[in-house]
RNA sequence: UGGGGCGUAGCCAAGUGGUAAGGCAGCGGGUUUUGGUCCCGCGAUCCCAGGUUCGAAUCCUGGCGCCCCAGCCA
């Protein structure tokens, strides 16, 4: 066998080191006690929306189960409601799954390839007594069912003949009745505690075109009744969903059992993925598309997989925070400063450095010669010599930040300040002379001059500056747009308190549109973020024009400077008070 | 007495009767041509109450709290 079903080595499986929870404790115990012989899982999105980094959890646990067992995972579509489903979803779906790294190898499904069986098992459900045609309405099934304390009813329908059923269901099938005229039930106990087991919906008649199917069908299998069979088919060992399929399980079982199926799968649930400041519902994520309160579904701001790969998050840093967030039973809200931390963990290791002024502020360097300039070497990346070095241009005037100068500062600022020596990374040592202000007082520019001994960063003197900057030339800038993003809410627990609308964060996207990027940055692609030093990560985005790039930042640096203002404002807030 | 599940530090999460891993966040300190990275240090008696035991987060009993289920969605 030869087959490239596989899952990237993040080198944890090496020594021992591998992951440990319930799941693989219940899957290393199946192949000890000799009750499987290969584990086989599958991934089953259903394609009515973009994969988010929730999917992303149950990707990396289904595809990495089989990859450390040595056994298999496929990908399969439960595409069994056509209203809702679409052929846009089925190819962004592959892409990220791609993307994040895994590989179905020959073993990609459909729910709707198996249509055909899944009709014979209906009539052998029919024909064995264990199911029926009803002819209530949906809102009398939902009256006949009872509520959580007091059991349902038996549909008037439920008894009727065995020849009765196959007609009625045969015609269902060849399109006699309208939309919900119909419906084929299983007959199991309309008293049961379980709610999903008060004979359940098999089949729906919905006369709708099915993406793959087109009009071959008017009848479609409910997901109760395709999911566990298609498992079956594909001999699918370990069935893993999340929580809410908790009650589904006798129903799963029930029809394994009573189907002449090839394979017995079993179902196991876990906890799904939340994360703070965000959404990750389907239903959500749809509106926040569909109402234009983000630019689509790979808008940098959205958690799904499309947004995070423009956003500039490496699929190395998501599988990471899944590893990290474990698998349990227990509902859990992962506070989003962890994926951040996977980001900035990934990206310090392999993002190039370079240096862009955001906030641009105009330096004159008043003792460097006019019309000249010079090329400095700076490093590509300290955490990894081999990423070699970079030419930058210096010249008499150059742009700094903005935030790195101040009038009048306090205590433990060491950046520019008039008459302060600061460093210009990889360059001189310069000390400001003045800040030329315009009629309005802001400062406009910065006269300075520069200590030529020391080029490069180094004063042979052995004389020391706090403080180190970045710069760039500004004959040699790029000019650019820069985004900047924002949690996409403002509270922890979107929608907790009402509306989750109204917890938009109405300042999760800024755009700077008078950025200066050194040269370097006119070859940076769409695929690899790169680290703006001292600010954050940042990536271009595919919007960018050839005159006219655009990046946006992943993530910012830690800034302990900012937060110690910060604790610093509050302290004199208080006092105030 | 509707059914199902969960409850270990601010957030995740190991632990499966032998005396509470790890990560993130936070707080101190050190190194540093990114106030980045890196390094060092600091936190829990396990929802509560009884019980079993030499010994319990782990077993038993009884409470309490939270989540899911009444789609012809998945």
């Amino acid at each position: 066998m030869n087959e490239s079903n596989t899952a990237p080595d993040d080198g944890n499986e090496q020594n021992g080191d591998g992951q440990r929870d319930f799941i693989r404790d219940i899957i290393r115990a199946d192949l000890a006690a000799g009750r499987i012989e290969t584990v086989v899982t599958r991934f089953p999105p259903e394609p009515n929306g973009y994969l988010h980094i929730g999917h992303a959890k149950s990707i990396c646990l289904n595809f990495g189960v089989a990859q450390e067992f040595g056994g298999r995972c496929h990908l399969r579509f439960d595409d069994t409601n056509p209203v809702k489903e679409e052929r846009e979803f089925i190819d962004s779906i592959q892409e990220d799954v791609r993307w994040l790294g895994f590989d179905w190898g020959q073993h990609l499904y459909f729910a709707s390839d198996y249509f055909e069986q899944l009709y014979e098992w209906a009539e052998h459900l029919i024909r064995t007594g264990k199911a029926y045609v009803d002819d209530l309405s949906a809102e009398e099934i939902r009256a006949y069912r009872g509520t959580l304390t007091e059991p349902g009813r038996n549909s008037p329908y439920r008894d009727r003949p065995v020849a009765e059923n196959l007609d009625l269901f045969r015609r269902m099938r060849a399109g006699e009745f309208p939309d919900g005229a119909r419906v084929l039930r299983a007959r199991i106990d309309m008293a049961a505690g379980n709610m999903n087991l008060r004979d359940p919906v098999l089949y729906r008649i919905l006369h709708v075109a099915h993406p793959r199917t087109g009009d071959a069908w008017c009848i479609y299998p409910t997901y109760d009744f395709a999911h566990g069979q298609s498992d079956a088919i594909e001999g699918v060992t370990h069935s893993l969903c999340t929580l809410e399929f908790e009650d589904h399980r006798p129903l799963y079982d029930w029809l394994i059992e009573n189907l002449p199926v090839p394979s017995r799968p079993r179902q196991y649930e876990f906890a799904r993925l939340n994360l703070t400041h965000t959404v990750l519902s389907k239903r959500r994520l749809t509106q926040l598309v569909r109402d234009g309160h983000v630019r689509g579904w790979d808008d940098p701001r959205m958690p799904t997989l499309a947004g995070l790969r423009r956003r500039g998050v490496p699929p190395t840093a998501i599988r990471d925070f899944i590893r990290r967030v474990g698998i349990s039973k227990s509902d859990n809200t992962v506070e989003i400063a962890l994926l951040e931390h996977c980001i900035r963990e990934q990206l310090n290791r392999t993002a190039e450095r370079r240096m862009a002024v955001l906030h641009p502020l105009k330096v004159v360097i008043e003792n460097y010669p006019e019309g000249e300039s010079e090329t400095l070497e700076a490093i590509n990346n300290p955490e990894d010599p081999a990423a070699g070095t970079r030419a930058v241009p210096f010249g008499r005037e150059l742009y700094i930040e903005r935030s790195d100068f101040m009038e009048d500062p306090p205590r433990k600022f060491f950046r520019l300040a008039p008459g302060r020596e600061v460093r210009l990374r990889y360059a001189y040592f310069i000390t400001c002379r003045k800040a030329i202000k315009d009629a309005r007082g802001e400062i406009v520019e910065l006269r300075c001059t520069y200590d030529p001994a020391t080029r490069g960063g180094n004063a042979p003197d052995g004389r020391k500056v706090k403080g180190t900057i970045h710069w760039v030339s500004a004959s040699h800038a790029l000019d650019a747009e820069v985004r900047l993003y924002d949690h996409l809410f403002n509270r922890p627990d979107p929608g907790a308190e009402g509306d989750f609308l109204a917890d938009l964060n109405p300042d999760s996207l800024t755009v700077l549109d008078n950025c200066k990027l050194e040269p370097a940055l006119a070859e940076a692609t769409c695929e690899a973020a790169v680290q703006f030093e001292r600010t954050g990560y940042f990536i271009r985005d595919p919007e960018s024009t050839s005159d006219r790039p655009i990046f946006n930042r992943t993530v910012a640096l830690r800034d302990t400077w900012a937060k110690l203002q910060a604790r610093g404002g509050e302290q004199k807030d208080r006092s105030t008070r």
